[in-house]
RNA sequence: GCUCGAGUGGUGGAAUUGGUAGACACGCAAGACUUAAAAUCUUGUGUCCAUUAGGACGUGCGGGUUCAAGUCCCGCCUCGAGUACCA
């Protein structure tokens, strides 16, 4: 074989694991650079081929970079806590770290072969004690500070407890949950226990009675990011709401510097969009009804400027007040219509918006201005869950209000001049309000402006912000994650100290709750921690995020056991260069990463507030799917084409069981045991014809394609290069090996241009000719180009076309071999670092320099001017370089074959632009 | 509905600031080598008309700006992703 790729690649993952080719050095004079793929979660079904394609996009550009002179940490690790692994402990009864570190072995064993660029040194394990022992110590933090809404950081608890002692409350803007106010006399009077339950309303993890998505499937509470179409996003399985004491994230401190950061990264904006509509910014007012009754309802509304266009007042059917201000004749229709909507799900509250229903409460409010009486109605449109859960209703300027209105037949008050509200509400901000007291002649954003000072002044309410962003629950009633530093004393929490850290897992005999409904951890016995506190450890453990959101930095200062990083190392690595990953972290890990970020900086752990500078997102590999078709009457498989003539269920199968669409029945029968003994409905060729679909890739869809197979069959430099080849990174697109051939063919031309026919290195150390010198220059600049702005497909092509060229040239000068060598060793580096050693060169090609672009190379005396004539190309002529744009219009004209295109006219305009095109207007 | 992104040959895709549309590859077709096949190599390959020479049309659709538009502007259509009674 002439090109032995399976030889080359393990001599050189070999050489490059001994030599430690790929070590970062914690310091050096060449200026920095931190690339980064999100790490994976291992899971049974190992790495499929979209995987990779991030892992390569960032080797490559780690590999470029050190070329160009740069210190390079490319890191990689394990996220290792998980659902999966806890969820086959339950039916196995095998531990998860078993799993877990069998996965790992296998994700380890893949990502060798595609010969990557990691420095495996620095590797982090989520669920390794060394490494959680940190995020036990991040947490204790966390714990340990509050929000200081002045200073606009976080600070110190101690520091509170001092204000508290001189001072009280009254004075501190901080981002609590604390109401009451209280006295620094006060304060000194509570009790221990009254002491720590107002801490816990200030510290940026606080343990809480709060209403939380409860998954009884999975026995645990998820956040809302981690809840898709009401479902779990694992497993798809139903959640409710329940009222349950657990750990949460004080998120919401940071909803501001999350959202205006935001600039200071270059992320897409699909992205960053994400983010802005998660923290859900509206800036307005609170603003507070009195009924008839005396009783006080709040509102929240973004436009105060509206508020003499109200015309009625809406509650959430769950609205605390609503029992108390119905009146008699309305009790039975509100009783009924609140019975309706608790009937209906969340899922189908929001699936039918286009139904209006509400009832009449028999209430009034009175408007605090005007001291008009104002209807009070509930209806399902308004959610108890966002602002107050009450609005005041605008009908004129907001078109649900306004479709309630013309429903209910209730008054429509147009507030705003010369604009016409008869068809829909008028929702612009930008007309002037008219109709209305202090704010007529105004335009919307002033009236806004006076509207809240008026409010304020009145005492009718205030100013106010409001974020969708909430506090993020921190607690799992699961074993496989990190247990909280924490126990319980006469149910106070309190933290495990510093020096007795980590809190491990202890065995536990199932993975399951305990009989009375306590998470799994209830069932480990004092001595079978190894810390243990007070009554009991805290039995919850942390979510999936909690590891995820600083492994980027642990990567820095991996085997630090001081600290989770040292500060001159995270001043020295800094940010994350370039960050690699999915976009479905877009309001999950992204924003908690941030968060844990802004913190750490906060305190003054780190010297940087937003973790990863430049961010891609790599589209997803989609899979293509194989069905078989299952008669429901007679549980016969019937083949693609007749499944019409019967009642049929679609079934996957797996992809490796077809080819070409056609299935392989023994397989098929062979491959799980309910099919032992299938029948089939064939073709009238007799074979079997599977139908197909692109979709996302799984195990459960039995579509997922392992890199293994083609590294086999090709070799990793050519699975790497096939990877960029598909398209834009950022690009979704379903997997086809159909072209892989192609970029194979490409390699073994490479190949060839080092060899004589007999393939024997056949390399000349001769002067190249211009012409050599000219493709190898070209193509210095493409990749340059190409690189700096990410584009990773584009370098292959050129890559191809200049070994197509140089072959072409039969160019075998070393000056101009070695060079490609260097250029295309960042895509291929295996087949390089072969040929780098076989051309004589005694170093590592990763030590090696990126070759100098030179325009000189690439001057030429003469260009083929495309002539156009009325914009059409119609002939080429060569004319030399230096011409003047006179000279070149006058040698176009002249010639014979523009005669023909100017059939006798004098052209009215010739355009000339030296050294691209000639266009003549006839 | 809103936000973001994308529509280019049979297919994946290229064309960075408006300047030769379809690079590179797959596939297909013809040929060479071979007993044959595979592999390899050569040539061709946007569509339509034309024997050729050549011509017309072509980047989702309809307009516009310009000497020149895949690229810029206006109005639509389709697909993908995200998100939603957020007051």
């Amino acid at each position: 074989m002439e090109y032995n790729f399976k030889d080359i690649e393990a001599k050189w993952q070999a050489y490059w694991l001994a030599n430690k080719s790929y070590a970062a050095a914690d310091q050096s004079d060449q200026p920095k650079y931190y690339g980064l793929s999100m790490f994976p979660y291992p899971s049974g079904a190992g790495l499929h081929v979209g995987h990779p394609l991030g892992y390569i996009a960032s080797d490559i550009y780690a590999r470029y970079k050190k070329l160009n002179g740069f210190n390079v940490l490319h890191p990689m690790g394990y996220d290792s806590f998980g659902l999966p692994a806890e969820q086959y402990a339950i039916q196995t009864g095998q531990h998860p770290a078993i799993t877990t570190e069998k996965n790992l072995k296998r994700y380890r064993e893949q990502l060798d072969k595609i010969g990557f660029s990691f420095d495996w040194d620095r590797e982090v394990r989520t669920s390794d004690p060394a490494y959680y022992k940190w995020t036990q110590w991040i947490f204790k933090q966390l714990y340990k500070a509050w929000y200081n809404d002045e200073t606009h950081k976080a600070e110190s608890i101690a520091s509170l407890v001092e204000k508290f002692g001189t001072e009280g409350n009254a004075g501190i803007h901080a981002c609590t949950d604390q109401t009451e106010i209280f006295s620094a006399e006060d304060w000194k009077g509570y009790s221990e226990k009254e002491q720590e339950a107002i801490l816990m309303n200030y510290r940026l993890t606080f343990l809480a009675d709060s209403w939380v998505n409860w998954c009884p499937a999975l026995g645990t509470v998820l956040a809302n990011d981690e809840i898709k179409d009401g479902v779990s996003e694992r497993g798809g399985h139903p959640v409710e709401q329940k009222l349950m004491r657990q750990w949460s994230m004080r998120i919401t401190a940071y909803a501001e510097r999350l959202l205006n950061d935001l600039e200071t990264v270059d992320w897409t904006d699909s992205i960053k969009e994400q983010q802005r509509n998660w923290i859900g910014k509206s800036v307005g007012a609170a603003v507070t009804f009195k009924t008839e009754e005396g009783h006080d309802i709040e509102v929240f509304t973004t436009r105060p400027d509206t508020i003499f266009g109200v015309s009625f007042m809406v509650l959430a059917p769950e609205h605390e007040l609503v029992s108390e201000i119905t009146t008699d004749k309305y009790k039975a229709a509100v009783e009924k219509y609140q019975q309706q909507t608790s009937l209906k799900t969340e899922r189908d509250r929001q699936a039918d918006v286009k139904t209006i229903s509400g009832a009449f409460t028999g209430a009034y409010a009175v408007h605090p201005f005007t001291g008009d009486k104002v209807e009070i109605w509930i209806a399902d449109y308004v959610l108890a869950g966002y602002g107050t859960g009450a609005v005041m209703a605008v009908p004129c300027g907001d078109q649900r209000d306004y479709d309630f209105a013309n429903h209910f037949g209730i008054e429509i008050k147009n507030i705003f001049k010369d604009v016409d509200i008869s068809e829909a509400a008028y929702t612009e901000k930008d007309a002037v309000i008219t109709d209305s007291d202090f704010l007529n002649d105004l335009p919307a954003k002033k009236a806004i402006k006076l509207a809240i000072f008026e409010i304020e002044k009145e005492g009718f309410g205030k100013g106010q912000t409001n974020y969708r962003l909430r506090d993020a629950v921190f607690s799992r009633q699961r074993y496989w994650g990190e247990p909280f530093p924490v126990y319980y004393k006469n149910d106070i929490p309190y933290l495990i100290e510093d020096d007795r850290l980590p809190v491990t897992l202890p065995e536990v005999d199932k993975y399951l709750p305990t009989e009375d409904g306590e998470p799994p951890l209830a069932r480990a016995k004092k001595e079978d921690w190894n810390v243990s506190e007070g009554d009991h450890m805290e039995y919850n453990t942390m979510p999936g995020w909690a590891g995820s959101s600083w492994y980027f930095l642990r990567y820095m200062d991996p085997h630090n056991e001081a600290a989770f990083v040292s500060r001159e190392k995270a001043d020295y690595w800094n940010q994350v260069d370039l960050y690699i990953g999915g976009s479905e972290h877009a309001t999950g890990h992204l924003l908690y990463a941030r968060f844990w970020t802004k913190f750490l900086y906060d305190m003054g752990f780190i010297g940087f507030n937003e973790p990863f500078k430049k961010m891609i997102n790599q589209g997803m590999i989609l899979g293509r799917s194989s069905f078989v078709y299952r008669d429901k009457a007679s549980g016969k498989f019937v083949t693609f084409n007749k499944r019409k003539e019967y009642q049929t269920a679609r079934l996957h199968a797996d992809i490796h069981l077809v080819d070409n669409d056609q299935l392989d029945l023994e397989g098929f029968k062979n491959w799980l045991p309910e099919y032992a003994n299938a029948t089939f409905i064939l073709e009238d060729d007799g074979s079997y014809q599977c139908g197909h679909e692109v979709e996302k890739m799984s195990k459960s869809k039995y579509n997922v394609q392992t890199p293994d197979a083609l590294v086999e069959k090709y070799g990793a430099d050519t699975l790497r290069c096939y990877e960029m080849f598909l398209g834009p990174l950022e690009q979704a697109k379903p997997w086809d090996t159909k072209g892989i051939s192609g970029v194979h063919n490409f390699l073994r031309k490479f190949w060839r241009l080092f060899h004589d026919k007999d393939n024997n290195l056949n390399v000349t150390d001769a002067e190249p000719d211009k012409k050599a010198l000219k493709t190898l220059h070209k193509t210095i600049k493409k990749i340059q180009e190409d690189l700096d702005r990410y584009s990773f497909n584009t370098p292959v092509s050129n890559f191809m076309i200049a070994t197509n060229e140089l072959t072409d040239l039969n160019c075998n000068n070393r000056a101009v071999l070695r060079e490609l060598l260097i250029l295309i060793s960042s895509y291929a580096p295996h087949i390089c670092e072969e040929l780098w050693e076989k051309i004589g060169e005694k170093e590592s090609i990763t030590k090696a320099t990126f070759p100098t672009f030179n325009p000189d190379y690439l001057v030429e005396a003469e260009f083929a001017y495309p002539v156009s004539f009325n914009g059409k190309m119609r002939f080429k002529l060569p004319l030399p370089t230096n011409m003047s744009k006179e000279d070149v219009e006058a040698a176009v004209l002249s010639d014979e074959q523009s005669a023909k295109y100017l059939d006798g006219k004098a052209p009215k305009k010739v355009i000339v632009v030296p050294g691209r095109i000639v266009n003549i207007v006839v």
